[in-house]
DNA sequence: TAGCACTACCCAGTAGCACAGAGTACTAGG
DNA sequence: CCTAGTACTCTGTGCTACTGGGTAGTGCTA
């Protein structure tokens, strides 16, 4: 399935917040967890301008830790307002895929 | 429902193309219809530029006819090829939905 | 005549994601 | 010891979709 960008665009910040809300995690640990689930294409580039927003906007907090196989991770856990915003998103989520499929089943 | 906007990156451009595909329309009354179905804040402007997006990519056929209340109405109606990007859209729909209520379960 | 509901269009701005590249740290093979 | 490979993070540039705030044209009604 190619050329999924457009569409994912809002909802992969949802889905990274699900991630790390589900465990504490790493950037390069949260696209290799996407690239499992089916949404192949997503790079690290993505994943950490996504993490770094998620840092600026308070939600999240963040810990170094060292690794054993390369450099210090960043281990990431929802806070507070993380995890309000991460319901807030799934609210939007139903919402948004219950119009849709009412329109796709020509509700009137 | 606020801020439904950057959700639906890409996917208003699919539901434009399902409305003009089950039935001939314009786009003041696309722009109507959405707001019923609940999307509430699109607006006119969001519309026609879906709409002329869609005619330089060919995807539809325009035909303009009079109004009996303002200006001539640019009825669109899907051609092949953009019936067949309705069709790729609902696959792509399918493929993300199900990848993320996966997540969602916290799938693994 | 003025105002309003319809209808179409334009354009600058914002923000999310892609992509490429660079830099750091550790491990294993020659 | 050197090199390559893998794990890991970060940055800058650019594309594209949607927004918001306009302009303007037409016919009805008060």
């Amino acid at each position: 399935m190619e050329n999924l960008t457009e569409m994912l665009k809002g909802t992969l910040e949802g889905c990274v917040l699900e991630i790390i809300g589900s465990e504490q995690t790493y950037g390069y640990a949260i696209t290799r967890r996407l690239n499992e689930l089916g949404f192949a294409d997503v790079v690290e580039g993505t994943v950490y301008t996504i993490l770094l927003r998620l840092e600026k906007n308070g939600l999240v907090q963040v810990t170094k830790r060292p690794s054993e196989h390369g450099p210090p991770r960043k281990f990431y856990a929802l806070n507070d307002a993380g995890r309000e915003e991460l319901a807030t998103f799934w609210a939007k989520w139903e919402y948004i895929t219950s119009r849709i499929d009412k329109l796709k089943e020509g509700g009137r």
